[in-house]
DNA sequence: ACAATTTGTGTATAAATTACTATAATAACT
DNA sequence: AGTTATTATAGTAATTTATACACAAATTGT
């Protein structure tokens, strides 16, 4: 019976909807090589941990929490995907809004950025590929409002959702259309946004869905 | 930095079409422990090859030959998932028709057998969660002609891709609206099939596809 | 010749998607 | 206060896609 060792590491594309923007998590590596490199959230997985829980631990110890549900997304076994040593590294999604963020961020450990998908920095060995690939897999979560409905605040206007299927599908969608489509998946929540030019919208939550 | 080693075994899930059944590739195992039960083939990723080249050596090993397209699935990474030491399963998918495998098999060593997936034995470990797995992901695969297509014979009858279709979706599905859906992505061979009962069926191939 | 089986075919209806224009609400600006 | 700019909301017609449905033709077995 064969038996070989493998470093597996687990890399967490965290993804969330701001300015109009899909944006991933990334972290500014601090150790060498590639020091000062963007780098997405990178565990080498223990033996005592589940993928998911390695991916999990990974993000309490960027930002802090880690209140998220992250899904299988791919797996990358190039031998030379690594220069030195042979690592598989193994590629989760999850999702979060801005405002849950801003409201439990309390560790500083890590200096971070949320770069916009579309105007992401070189990055370390293949994470650019790593990322491109997870983005591409959106598409296929984006109507499994159970896991998507979280990249979002708890209210928001429709704009705001239709803009985020806009990015993830790489396509301009009409205004009527896509409120017919979806009307029955939110209800509203009486309240108007406020604070930008012209009418402002009414905001809606996902039908079921209650803060915390 | 980290540095623990874990253990990685690739698990291939190939999937055929005969006698109105989707079925899936096992083979007796034989060796201690769990010897004479089934599962499917397995290897462990030596530190050399990628997780498909290590599922291609293994298919080859089992069938002769590996002509076939691998697919990333899911990995399965409980800590107990097996109660000794623990390994992390990477599952792929592949498909192949039944007439290449009569054309091509030349090895023996395994005793192996193609279990519908719906009458599949009891198989060790966590096997049999990973097929139900694999199989519920072919849904995703069934609209990717340029994959699935190797699942049927270069040559098929209308029903037959029917019959697949209803396999894989669990439903049943109306011969003329599954013909009108279908018809523009094969082309006639011209050819009646014989040998049943009924009205000879005509042969019809996917588009593009040449015989080799 | 007859029964049983399986294939092949068309049409009408419903449902979903797309395309498209006008009006109302509000904020910023003057 | 009035103008301008911006966004939200609402409906309808056209197109495409999906669904429902029944009978004739070719073969096998008796």
């Amino acid at each position: 019976m064969e038996s070989e060792f493998n470093q597996i590491e687990v890399l967490v594309n965290l993804f969330t909807f701001n300015k109009n923007k899909l944006r991933v998590l990334l972290i500014k590596r601090n150790y060498e090589p590639f020091k000062g490199y963007w780098m997405l959230p990178t565990k080498i997985l223990p033996t005592d941990e589940t993928i998911i829980e390695c991916g999990l631990s990974k993000i309490k110890e960027v930002i802090g929490f880690n209140e998220i549900d992250l899904k299988q997304c791919n797996v990358f076994s190039n031998i030379d995907r690594k220069p030195n040593n042979r690592v598989i590294a193994d590629s989760l999604i999850g999702v979060v809004d801005i405002e849950t963020l801003f409201r439990n961020r309390i560790k500083f450990d890590y200096e971070l950025a949320w770069f916009p998908v579309n105007d992401l920095p070189k990055m370390v060995y293949d994470h650019n590929l790593i990322v491109s690939d997870a983005v591409n897999h959106l598409k296929f979560c984006i109507d499994d409002i159970s896991f998507i409905k979280n990249i979002l605040p708890f209210e928001f206007p429709i704009s705001e959702y239709q803009k985020l299927n806009e990015e993830i599908l790489k396509i301009k969608l009409d205004r009527r259309n896509f409120r017919k489509k979806i009307i029955d998946k939110i209800e509203s929540a009486g309240i108007k946004s406020e604070g930008k030019n012209g009418r402002p919208a009414e905001l809606y939550r996902f039908k079921g869905d209650n803060n915390e």
